[in-house]
DNA sequence: TGAAAATGTTAGGTACGCCTAAACCTTGTG
DNA sequence: CACAAGGTTTAGGCGTACCTAACATTTTCA
């Protein structure tokens, strides 16, 4: 594809490890990007000064790199395109939620604003992705994620519905399935306490109201 | 994009320049597909030599480049890939007929068949696209044109009505919406003569029937 | 605190796809 | 039938993005 695909794959990367709390975004180390990304660090490198000269990113050699402010609104522009994608896949074309991930990754580097905005009319203008991760409005803005948090922070045994995965690499997400977990999927404090530790920072959840959870034991 | 891309344009060069009659692929040289592609003809003959290691297709220095039956199998994926998009971009997302083909050029090296064939699906089969032009079905084959022909060959003052718009760059594209033509416009003898000669050979045409012609006087 | 270990960057090389310039057919015409 | 004019291929280079190996820095912990 286009020439700055590799621009655009280490940007993603950068927002994706370094997160944007209040417009800022945290340092992130050029072997993470790599391990990231299945590239070496030199490439990283590389890649990382590139982005310095364009303004998108700030570099301090052997401390790591970080968006600047037209990074983290560029980055959040290919995240809304990457979830709109996703949206199209799974409740237009009837994919799975595990197996949309890559052929939205390469849907998303498709060059054209017009399409990215008729594709958002087109969809009903989502305010989620099928795994539940907020989608950035045209402007970078998220929609307020309501009632959710991280199944780590849950109250015990406290039962729940899940609303979303963080992260989302398709590996987790079939585990997931296998697991009969998805959107919608109502865990219990049992449940809950059976599932692999890792997931319990990856998962969304909405705690159930005490009328909710007595319809599910 | 992933690095088949170029290989993908040439072969549909390749394809759009040598067409397959019965099977049969016509020799194209390299300078018409330089120029048909934007690049100069050293580039070309790098990449047939390609395509000819690949077994896509056969060069004879000197004298041309065309398809082998395995390239035109291949050509005739992406032309289906890129005319299912197109139908997408206008049926579903609003796009005028001639604003889509470039995006359609970047979603057509998409690299997934399970996206296409849904896509199909979710488009109804489509058996030809905004442009008119016959959509390949999965096995290579073409859904039959009915009755059109080219309006070249139509008998003299007869009236027709327009099914199909032959190579369809978007110049020509929009030069035809400026006279208001576009699938399904009636074209009345009077009209057809002063229309410029180089669309007689681009422009599909169906025949009207005594009856529908004398509804449009 | 001062190596050793871990991490990061620079140097040098490969593959791909493009370019220009030079060498090479093929062809049409005198 | 030779040779000039045209188009085609080969030769040599450039930019991008990747790699490995060598060098530089930071961190860790004896």
């Amino acid at each position: 594809m286009s020439k700055s695909t590799q621009r655009e794959d280490h940007l993603k990367a950068l927002y994706a490890l370094g997160g944007s709390r209040d417009g800022e975004s945290d340092w992130v180390s050029t072997s993470q990007m790599a391990a990231h990304l299945g590239v070496k660090p030199p490439s990283v490198t590389a890649m990382v000064q590139v982005l310095t000269e364009l303004g998108w990113a700030e570099h301090r050699p052997y401390h790591g790199a970080r968006l600047t402010h037209a990074g983290i609104t560029l980055a959040l522009s290919l995240v809304r395109k990457h979830r709109l994608w996703e949206t199209f896949l799974v409740d237009r074309l009837g994919f799975d939620w595990d197996e949309v991930h890559d052929i939205a990754e390469q849907l998303e580097h498709v060059d054209s604003v017009e399409l990215v905005e008729r594709l958002d009319a087109f969809l009903g203008h989502p305010t989620v992705d099928p795994h539940g991760d907020p989608i950035p409005k045209h402007d970078g803005t998220f929609h307020p994620r309501h009632d959710a948090v991280l199944l780590a922070q849950l109250e015990p045994s406290r039962s729940c519905t899940v609303t979303g995965v963080r992260g989302g690499d398709d590996g987790t997400l079939s585990a997931l399935k296998k697991r009969g977990i998805g959107l919608g999927s109502v865990l219990t404090g049992e449940v809950i306490s059976t599932l692999p530790a890792a997931w319990l920072e990856q998962l969304w959840v909405r705690p159930l109201t005490q009328t909710e959870s007595q319809e599910h034991g």
